[in-house]
DNA sequence: GTACGTGCAAATGATTTGCGTTAAG
DNA sequence: CTTAACGCAAATCATTTGCACGTAC
């Protein structure tokens, strides 16, 4: 038999940590996180469930500045990021979205499946410090 | 006296190589390339000018699954990458870029001083190989 | 009962750092 | 000369993997 999903103390508790998490958390948070529900996770573990639960469309994964970040929301959007800090904030825009599918449909025979707008700037925490 | 920029063999080399490129080098790629004009040139060498270029504005990182990649093209453009193999392709639209800034300085109040769109599609080399 | 999942520790891979030496200006 | 940059090896950090054991179903 093969591929029989088990839904794990561990997978579950993780879905949960993301579940209304807007702040797109590291593996080293989520693992933080979960621990205090089971202290005895390994972070070997959350790597894990982590490229499971992406893979199969229950998270999305983003990467910043090279290090991988986790977001339970898998409407299409876009991300405005802080260069000094890394903070991400969420943006939603079908009007964005479509604009720029239509538009690259127009300029190049292209058969793409998705899209995302990255906005960079210095957040208003950031900014204050220098 | 401080901050004197040395215009080494090995920086000029980077540089050199990266020049026309527009498949976006690895590190490994660039230490590859550049080794064949100076071969004693050390990796760490690599991270360190690829470094010291981008924070200085001679070129751009970009970072795809989670490996920084280089492109010498400073002008404000757009990716269409490839979900299988990571191949990148650039895309330049001014129409694209306005259209996302005007529409995010309507939404927010933001101070934003870059975008870059990411169309993620299955390039035709991948798409052969099912 | 039987895979699939877990935990641990070791392995890997990318990138950084410390330091004595070299070379650009 | 003086100091930034180099080369090398060791260190660090994120992520992956091998394997014996545990557990969801």
């Amino acid at each position: 038999m093969k591929n029989k999903i088990k839904y794990t103390n561990q997978r579950v508790e993780i879905l949960d940590f993301l579940k209304h998490k807007t702040n797109h958390p590291t593996v080293e948070g989520i693992y933080k996180g979960v621990k205090k529900k089971l202290p005895r996770i390994s972070k070997a573990t959350v790597y894990q469930n982590l490229k499971f639960l992406s893979e199969n469309g229950f998270i999305k994964e983003v990467n910043i500045k090279g290090i991988s970040r986790f977001e339970p929301n898998l409407k299409p959007h876009h991300h405005i990021i802080c260069k000094k800090c890394g903070k991400i904030i969420d943006f939603e825009s079908k009007q964005l979205t479509n604009f720029s599918l239509e538009h690259i449909k127009k300029i190049k025979g292209f058969n793409i499946d998705g899209v995302e707008t990255n906005f960079y700037g210095v957040c208003k925490n950031c900014k204050g410090g220098k």
